[in-house]
DNA sequence: CGCTAGATTGACTGGTCAGTCAGCCGAACC
DNA sequence: GGTTCGGCTGACTGACCAGTCAATCTAGCG
């Protein structure tokens, strides 16, 4: 069945994570539960990883740090900037497309667990916010967008958007058919940029 | 201190556990935590509760009627979609301002924890975003709102936004003096509005 | 006072896992 | 064939904590 070489437990055993992490939520899943499902001993996964949380933590670092570096050519191209934030709103709903089983737990068990182990990411997490919140600046700056509101505010909007989409998808409470994901891509980022958008439109509207 | 009428421990307990499930988180709070903070025997606490969760869900469910409450009256109030969805934004950001500790219990532990408690409750919480989702529809079909877009995409937009903002103020990754809530809030309406309304502008802009 | 019922107490139990460890197996090398 | 060493095994331990329960206290009532 396999050759010689080298199996990879190791990598059998991420993915095993992976797959059990998404199915009974990290806190439910017991690392005998992840060591079945990648066919290998309990104490095996001792040998490779400190502790269960260190498999989490591996899962994520390893994907977030592609997010970050996806973020930072996006932000440095001379993309407009609407199609600067596409860039990144695309990038992270593909991610989810083609890996559901690991966003689910990036998101659910990271990014949205901000007690646990959203903590112990959130200079990773911030960084990615950072990212969104500089193309928004480099924006106003430019005067491509209203300078009027706040980087930060504007990057946090845009992600909650986001992960709550995600969310959906993930427990199945909007559909997730394919062209589905792409007008939720088309949706977050009317929204957001043309509030972002310079308004010559009136501005008293609110009471 | 207290008159002999009624004590109402009960009360005190719940309370208790507002602060420490704030404080801690709900899962490493332990229950002799909530009776040390209630000033009350551990025993008590399963006098007048059957289990920890249920203290949670009572918080959760109490407060939650609140918002579904006061959402069904903005919705079927004659005011425009704008200043309806404002509505829903106000009192969302008012709760937390008023009770941020409650708010931060409701946000993190049930919320924004899909896996667990959020499961529990997910018709409660679904109840809110289709107040919301149908508060576009109407718009929509009174043509105050443009009609290509899902209304329960938008209503997932729209919580998702304000959800990341308290998020962040919970964890203070963004500013929360008292005018950064209020610009909070006409960003989240500018932004979300202003993409769902009706646009003559042109719309080839995507490649 | 004697009795009942509800409130209150906190020591104790039972179940659950994360993490340990003593040792086995097989390949490579002498 | 012996020795070494990393990969590999899985039974076991130790800590933790939700929930139980038998006992005590207090108030009201006849």
């Amino acid at each position: 069945m396999s050759q010689p070489p080298a199996p990879d437990k190791r990598r059998a055993i991420l993915d095993a994570a992976i797959t059990v992490f998404a199915r009974q939520g990290f806190h439910s899943a017991r690392v005998s539960d992840v060591a079945a499902e990648a066919g290998v001993a309990y104490g095996l996964v001792y040998h490779y990883f400190d502790s269960k949380d260190q498999m989490l933590n591996e899962l994520f670092s390893e994907r977030w740090a592609l997010l970050v570096e996806a973020s930072q050519e996006v932000r440095s191209s001379d993309a407009p900037p609407r199609d600067k934030l596409a860039g990144v709103a695309n990038f992270i709903i593909e991610s989810y497309r083609h890996e559901p089983e690991l966003m689910k737990v990036i998101i659910v068990e990271v990014t949205r667990a901000a007690n646990s182990f959203g903590r112990t990411h959130l200079p990773e997490i911030r960084q990615a916010y950072d990212l969104v919140a500089e193309i928004v600046s480099d924006a106003q700056k430019a005067g491509e967008f209203r300078d009027d509101v706040d980087p930060n505010f504007a990057a946090m909007v845009f992600y909650g958007a986001i992960e709550q989409l995600l969310t959906g998808w993930i427990f199945e409470s909007i559909p997730g058919a394919d062209d589905d994901y792409e007008r939720a891509k088309r949706l977050v980022i009317e929204t957001i940029c043309d509030g972002l958008e310079p308004r010559p439109v009136s501005d008293a509207v609110a009471g």
